[in-house]
RNA sequence: GCCCGCUUGGUGGAACUGGUAGACACGACGGACUUAAAAUCCGUUCCCCGCAAGGGGUUGGGGGUUCGAGUCCCUCAGCGGGCACCA
């Protein structure tokens, strides 16, 4: 037999495990797949057909599936390989089911590490970002994605953020804008903002100075005005994973309760708190107040010590986990809040660095019986503790605090008039009772807090407004947009480029004509990705959004990204949506119909002897198993798998991968291991696994077991028994693929795939038909491979003569009437335990059902005589037989 | 700290709405082919007892609901994601 024998393309680095092909094996070039060269036909065929190109189609149903667009960093790696992948397999799949699709992809240009970049490298963002993009497009071309490339763009185009700069002055003539004094993290060496990320343990990353909290005015976007539309609209995303739409709930934060003021002893003004356990009134015992509150900065101005502690809670940062994560810690102030119902009775008032400004109003009363954060505050500064509430069933009497706070529901004790109620009638009661004595009103508060926008950086885009000393803050006109970022900047020193740039900001005020300054903060990349996927139906229009393209496209059927932008990015074009619809830009809210969050790819970690950690391509598996320097044959140790990410080296260069097995191995592996929504673990066994695969099935269409009967031949008239069974499992793979792939279960698809193609291999040949089903489920498995692993479907599909490419060619279809078997299998057990098996014909009834169990000598010696209590008997499915 | 997940053979995973746990792979082992190796093809492979027939156990630990639990509930443990200026 002359062999197809492939090679097993040499991963980097590493000791090829399979051997390369002989000279004649060479020769016969037609026959043996190779990955590279099909790969490149294909994609040149796809291109120059335009077989991806999208346009508005009114009498076809429309499907709408975009990946989260990358940031432009460098390279692709293999979580863009995994995120494409699977928005190319739903591409691929709703075209071949007849939608008229829209798949496109851009750049989120605009960013940090850009900045970075510059700093470190001295080059300009725009260059260096330009250059990722050029690499990072051709890497994903190489991946075969099948993508409408003329609708490409990248944020940092002025073409795209023209229009961003109108929608931001039509916020801000529709309110939805406006200015704030808000804390940053200031790194007082380099004179800038930091990020969260860029602050560790309390220091500047780069400077090692000590951060410091610094209020700057911000410009700010009202997203909580739709705090209640974005909370209830949640129930309507059907097709997003539950877990997503409940971190979104959590992250709005609706809470109703009471707005409550204490009566201040000595002055005139009030505290204003908020709670929600008002019912546990009667068992606050002090008042906290954030360090940020205004009556706290009014007393440290005469309290020295106060305004030491402040400093120090200020140290802390400015994120929500190094707040909570901190020592709970407190300042007792001069000033006592009036117990509201027990005359006499004053509460201490804490400054307290858990206490925060942005939430409620930034003031809380302690009950430490019924909360375990007030519990250990009270516990640390000696505060009384008084249990208010009993569990259900217990006596107040024997109800006491001991390490614990008791959080749960129950009867009021200890709280005069409301002695006896339940904790949603006492909650009721106070509430009433406030409210007439004008001390207290029902409110809703929200955790989710407006979005600052405010970028004290240069590559982003820039605010388009102009602070004039006579006019005040004054739009730049719409004719004058866009407002462009200067060139000739500097990143050599501390402070914001676009600040210190000497020019750029002087500017005459649009209104009076007088010297005034241009605004020198740019956005949040989050506004840029807020709405891109609108600007997608029509990407080169000159209005910001074509009503009639987005009508038609919009909104995304499906998306699909990382389950790290679960809250924040989504939520925020969530808002955005909403502001463009308020706008006139857009006639809908829900910019994301159907989600789907990927997991991430995961990779072995490995160590030198010195704890340094080394590349996949530097290890390499020595004799006995363990792992060794390929280098030097030094031991190795290996980490567990972890997130691939340069600072642990684990990572795997796509480009290699797809250079020496092929995208479609690639895409394959990515597909057939792991479901999406799970982190995947890249391993070289399993992509060698997807490798050989591909050769298996390359190999059955060119080297058939049984000579093919040519392209369309009606089936035989008659066919053998097992060319039956596969006939009919070859119509059931179809239905079962579909389902697959309709709910994102690639990895099931395939393995439905390679089952079929197992019980091929098993035809026999001397049966009548055998060869014609062997052509159909050939054909069959090609084209349900086709939206996974596209190149190589295209190549067979072609060699089994059909001249249609598969990309234009209708998904299959399954005969219904092949689907259902005549006999089912049925489970026989014991006391739930499985004795037997049995089949019966389809729909059997239940009694002889029963009776063919209980016939069964299995059956018999497992009950042993016992008496049947009961026989639970389900159609086509089990018998159950209790004794 | 708070919110949200995840945990099934040596490994990745499968199991539709509670109904035969381990599909499909990877690895390992045995065999065929080969001078030999690789590749390829065939077979075995959850664990324990047993020559076998058969039996017992098993879905992170513990408990519960049910005729029946990987699936539902409670609880504990381990691991991961997010926490508002990374994208």
């Amino acid at each position: 037999m002359v062999g197809f024998a492939p090679r097993a393309p040499r991963l980097a680095g590493q000791r090829a495990r399979l051997s390369p092909p002989s000279p004649a094996l060479r020769a016969s070039a037609m026959s043996r797949y190779n990955a590279k060269e099909i790969e490149a036909k294909w994609q040149r065929i796809w291109r120059t057909r335009g077989s991806f190109h999208a346009t508005e189609d009114p009498t076809r149903k429309k499907y709408y599936v975009l990946e989260m667009f990358p940031y432009p960093s460098g390279r692709i790696h293999m979580g863009h390989v995994r995120n494409y992948t699977l928005g190319d397999v739903v591409a691929r799949y709703k075209r071949a089911c007849g939608y008229n699709v829209l798949h496109p992809m851009g750049w989120d240009a605009f960013g940090m590490p850009a900045e970075n970049a510059a700093f470190e490298n001295q080059v300009h963002p725009a260059v260096w970002t330009r250059e990722n993009i050029d690499t990072m497009r051709r890497e994903l071309d190489s991946m075969g994605l099948s993508y409408d490339w003329p609708r490409e763009f990248a944020t940092c185009d002025a073409s795209y953020y023209k229009h961003e700069q109108a929608m931001f002055l039509d916020f801000l003539a529709a309110g939805l804008v406006y200015r704030k004094d808000s804390w940053v993290n200031w790194d007082p060496a380099e004179q800038t903002v930091l990020a969260n990320e860029q602050v560790i343990d309390g220091r500047g990353w780069r400077s090692g100075a000590v951060v410091e909290r610094r209020k700057l005015p911000q410009w700010m976007l009202r997203i909580t005005s739709y705090a209640d539309d974005l909370h209830d609209s949640l129930k309507r995303l059907e097709r997003w994973p539950e877990r997503v739409r409940l971190m979104q709930e959590n992250w709005i934060g609706r809470s109703e309760g009471l707005r409550m003021w204490f009566a201040l002893n000595g002055r005139s003004d009030r505290l204003e708190v908020f709670t929600t356990r008002h019912d546990t009134i009667f068992g606050a015992t002090f008042c906290a107040i954030s360090p940020n509150h205004p009556l706290a900065e009014e007393l440290a101005a005469s309290d020295p010590a106060l305004a030491e502690f402040i400093a120090e809670c200020n140290r802390l940062g400015v994120s929500e986990k190094a707040i909570e994560q901190a020592a709970k810690k407190g300042y007792k102030t001069v000033v006592t809040a009036r117990h509201p119902f027990i005359e006499g009775c004053d509460l201490p008032v804490y400054v307290a660095n858990f206490v925060l400004m942005e939430y409620g109003s930034g003031a809380v009363f302690g009950c430490p019986g019924h909360d375990q954060r007030d519990l250990e505050f009270a516990r640390t500064y000696g505060l009384p503790v008084i249990a208010v509430i009993a569990p259900p069933g217990a006596a107040a009497a024997e109800v006491s605090i001991g390490d614990e706070a008791y959080t749960g529901d129950g009867v009021a004790i200890n709280s005069d008039f409301l002695d006896g109620k339940t904790v949603d009638e006492a909650k009721q009661e106070v509430t009433e009772r406030m409210v007439a004595e004008g001390s207290g009103e029902r409110a809703t508060v929200y955790r989710l807090r407006d979005w600052g926008i405010s970028r004290q950086r240069y590559w982003g885009c820039p605010v388009p407004v102009i602070h004039c000393e006579q006019c005040g803050i004054v739009a730049v006109p719409k004719d004058q947009l866009p407002v462009t970022l200067p060139e000739d900047v500097r990143f050599d020193r501390p402070g914001n480029p676009l600040d210190l740039h000497p020019t750029w900001k002087h500017v005459d005020c649009p209104d009076c004509g007088r010297p005034a300054r241009r605004e020198t903060d740019t956005f949040d990349t989050f506004v840029e990705s807020s709405w891109y996927f609108a600007r997608f139906a029509c990407a080169r229009s000159e209005q910001p959004l074509d009503k009639k393209a987005v009508a038609y496209w919009l909104p995304v059927d499906q998306y699909i990204g990382g389950i790290e932008h679960a809250i924040l990015h989504l939520l925020y074009s969530r808002f955005f949506t909403r502001a463009l619809r308020d706008c006139g830009y857009l006639a809908f809210d829900e910019p994301f119909t159907g989600l789907l969050t990927q997991g991430m790819v995961c990779h072995q970690t490995f160590r030198d002897e010195a704890g340094r950690w080394l590349y996949p391509e530097q290890v390499r598996r020595a004799e006995d198993g363990s792992y060794v320097h390929a280098e030097t044959g030094a031991p190795v140790s290996t980490g567990r798998s972890e997130a691939m990410s340069k600072s642990r080296k684990n990572v795997v260069d796509p480009a290699a991968i797809i250079g020496s097995f092929g995208a479609d191995t690639a895409r394959l592996f990515m597909l057939s291991d792991s479901p999406p929504e799970r982190d995947i673990e890249w391993t070289d066994a399993g992509v060698e696994g997807a490798w050989r695969y591909l050769n298996r099935l390359w190999r059955m269409v060119a080297e058939p077991p049984l000579p093919l009967p040519p392209s369309g031949t009606a089936i035989a008239e008659r066919l053998g028994p097992h060319a039956e069974t596969v006939h009919r499992a070859i119509h059931k793979t179809i239905v079962a693929t579909s389902g697959d792939l309709d709910r994102f279960h690639f990895n099931r698809a395939i393995a439905r795939v390679r089952e079929l193609g197992n019980a091929l291999s098993a035809l026999n040949a001397d049966e009548p038909g055998a060869a014609w089903v062997l052509r159909e489920g050939l054909e069959t498995i090609v084209r349900l491979l086709g939206p996974m692993t596209p190149h190589i479907a295209e190549e067979l599909w072609q060699a089994l003569g059909h001249e249609v490419l598969l990309t234009d060619s209708p998904w299959p279809e399954a005969d219904p009437a092949l689907l259902a078997d005549q006999t089912v299998t049925i489970a026989v057990q014991v006391n739930g335990k499985l004795r037997c098996t049995l089949e019966l014909d389809r729909d059997t009834g239940k009694q002889a059902m029963e009776a063919a169990a209980l016939a069964q000598p299995s059956v018999a010696r497992a009950v042993g005589g016992r008496p049947v209590r009961r026989v639970v008997v389900v159609p086509n499915r089990i018998v159950n037989v209790v004794v």
